[in-house]
DNA sequence: CAGTAGGTCGGAAAGTTTCCTACTGCCGCA
DNA sequence: TGCGGCAGTAGGAAACTTTCCGACCTACTG
């Protein structure tokens, strides 16, 4: 059990203080002492400690009630930052995201289509990125933190950033830089340790992506299933907000599924959870794939039509009639792996990503309610704006970061 | 967050104290010491308090050192009861356990067949397991009190239990016995509020088994589907100990799941995860069963033998071809439904349980290497001697009264 | 005699309450 | 319209309380 020392305590004090501070943004004492339940005297030590460690800073005043004025505090963005990468099969993107989440650095690079190249064209965007934030933004710090009426801190910080040296970015964390992990999106089957790549659907020879990029990136890596990742963003920022078992179903070059249950990310013991495009389905043989580019295509073809499922969906949404009639195949096929997975899980709701994927939603709802009426669970389209890969990769790698960065301060 | 007052301490620690002299059973206050890796004033003070709780009890004398012989402490088992129900087609069954999990009554009643009757037959035998621990067992307790030598708590229980008039058994709390938990295992698909019964296999009319057993029963009730119960057996005390997501098939009246995700039984929504019966499979139109007893009956038909399932496959086992190949179809269907299921969450593990099923595991292992090589799981036999729906359902009962009677004493 | 269990005492650490000071906005009075 | 007091709030310091730990001491048994 160990739980021991009276230290204990300062921890679970500082860390409460530390996450209202980080939730609530800056935040004056008073607030603090409500929102913790804390003593004025404990939030004050608290704050006293954090400040020195360097995870809080100070965030302005507060001159608006009367009284003297309140000083604010506010988790130090820049007391670590994240890098969430989406891998897809035309083009690999970046962004680096500060302490507090905020998006500080994007760049995008389309991949050169060799395999070999995949590992070398993400180290070169994510060092485009540190680069971007260690150069560029500073001027943007600099006027956020001047019209917080803060200025030591900021010069201080600048100073610190320029000075960096721009060569050893990819092979040496910059002084003042911390990353302190990158997480990659990949549309590909990954292991649960997070590097090695059991089976992909668009990277080609890419197995020990994770080994390579860990000696080209000095930064702890970690590869994730994109369609995974979009789930997490959906969690957190779209329509899974709030809901503890949702499924997640991205439909485009082939059927994914993110699975969240109870609120976690459910890889599967291999990371194989999700799998759902080779569910049996009637008009299937056993193995093989129900709902992916090429049986849409085969759809389309038997329809008489022509295109990619994005074009397909878009022209359906559109109003031409053959494409109508290839979404609606499309979303009969999806009703039915909706179907299955209710039997498994039985999740409270269904998101149904993709590009286009919208038209599917009614005739999906349709068909679910014509097949299995008895079926409570609710169908919506992503609610997530953007690439939600992407997102839900700058997320867990900030995540990431935070845990790391507050159990440090807190301990 | 509420991480406040000093007292936050205290209840760690007595917390950390009370689950060690659970788990290790009678223990001296220096294994206690180490095991905590609290100093020896705290454990002592925070034992002296929860004696004085009524939680922990001297449990005699460890005179095999040298020294001065250490008093050795436990759990009161009489702190708190739990009973646990099976409820079947044609039988109720009952266990009483005590609050060191040990069985203590035991009582079963066949039910009358009308489903109005169901909720009396079980309110009969939970009444009847109590009156046991009342009555006889009073005996066992002081013998074994005895041997501990520690008279004076001993008599005073058994003095409190025998006084306790027994007429008002089934319509209030008897002094002394503090049954804190039933939980009822039902075959049929439970809302996740514990009372309400959607749909039911077994029990025709039986709605508002929940509500009617409140009405009763004088203890808090909850009801539970039977293979989710079997599943947590497993989970504690069988083939999925350690494992953290498995899933318990249950071949019998019908196929039922059980799916623990993360260490936890995973319910869905509304309580129909795991109606993987109604998975689609090739042989069965949408909405159709894959594998219930009917549709074994109907293979059996088929291949020109008669029988329950139960009975089919103890004949399989003892090597009768017919009955050999009925079950070889039962395991294919049973290979296709794991197929499925893994797709969708991947489990480390599949148990198959119910009577007999045995003589299913070699077979459906088979279909799985040949269907889907690439399939990474697990498939075992049930691992709980016994009645795995009963000692689910106590188990659960027994967990819920110790969460409560814990968190009382260290608050 | 040595090794161990149990108890007691003093010190240290952490948190809470209370009190005090300093500052600002608002209201009322001249 | 100008000015002074009142009220409300932030920040800090000191005293008190709770809790835990280490060390010392006693008692007991092989």
């Amino acid at each position: 059990m160990m739980a021991g020392p009276q230290a204990l305590l300062w921890s679970i004090n500082a860390r409460a203080v530390l996450e209202a501070v980080d939730t609530l943004g800056p935040t004056g004492r008073p607030e603090l002492v409500q929102e913790t339940g804390l003593s004025k005297t404990t939030v004050a030590q608290a704050l006293q400690e954090l400040l020195a460690r360097g995870v809080v800073r100070e965030a302005g005043l507060d001159t608006e009630r009367r009284g003297p004025a309140a000083t604010l505090y506010g988790t130090d963005p820049g007391g670590g930052y994240a890098i969430g990468v989406d891998v897809e099969v035309e083009r690999v993107t970046a962004v680096l995201v500060d302490l507090a989440g905020a998006e500080v650095a994007r760049a995008s690079r389309p991949t050169t289509g060799v395999a070999q190249g995949v590992a070398q064209v993400v180290a070169e965007v994510v060092a485009e990125v540190v680069s971007e934030l260690v150069t560029e933004p500073a001027t943007e710090l600099v006027t956020e933190l001047v019209t917080e009426l803060v200025t030591e801190p900021a010069t201080e910080l600048v100073t610190e950033l320029v000075t960096a040296p721009d060569a050893e970015l990819v092979t040496a964390p910059v002084d003042g830089v911390r990353v302190g992990q990158v997480v990659i999106g990949v549309p590909a089957l990954v292991a649960r340790d997070g590097r090695s790549i059991r089976a992909s659907r668009g990277l080609p020879g890419a197995a020990h992506l994770g080994a390579e990029l860990q000696t080209l990136l000095p930064y702890p890596v970690l590869l994730e299933n994109d369609v995974n990742l979009a789930a997490v963003a959906e969690q957190r920022r779209g329509a899974g907000r709030g809901v503890d078992d949702f499924v997640l179903l991205r439909v485009g070059t082939g059927l994914g599924a993110g699975v969240v249950i109870g609120g976690r990310l459910h890889r599967g013991f291999a990371g194989g959870a999700g799998e759902v495009g080779f569910l049996p389905h009637p008009a299937t043989a056993l193995g093989g794939e129900v709902l992916g580019a090429r049986q849409i295509g085969q759809v389309a073809r038997e329809l008489g039509v022509e295109g990619s499922p994005a074009e397909l969906f878009a022209r359906a949404a559109a109003g031409e009639a053959s494409a109508l009639a290839v979404a609606g195949a499309v979303a009969r096929r999806l009703a039915h792996v909706i179907g299955a997975i209710a039997l498994v899980i039985e999740p409270e709701l269904f998101v149904v990503g993709g590009p286009g994927t919208e038209v599917l939603l009614e005739p999906v709802r349709r068909h679910l309610a014509a097949d299995a009426p008895d079926l409570v669970v609710g169908v919506t389209g992503s609610g997530v704006p953007g690439d939600a890969v992407l997102q839900g990769a700058a997320l867990v790698a900030h995540e990431h970061v935070r845990e790391r960065v507050f159990t440090e301060a807190t301990t």
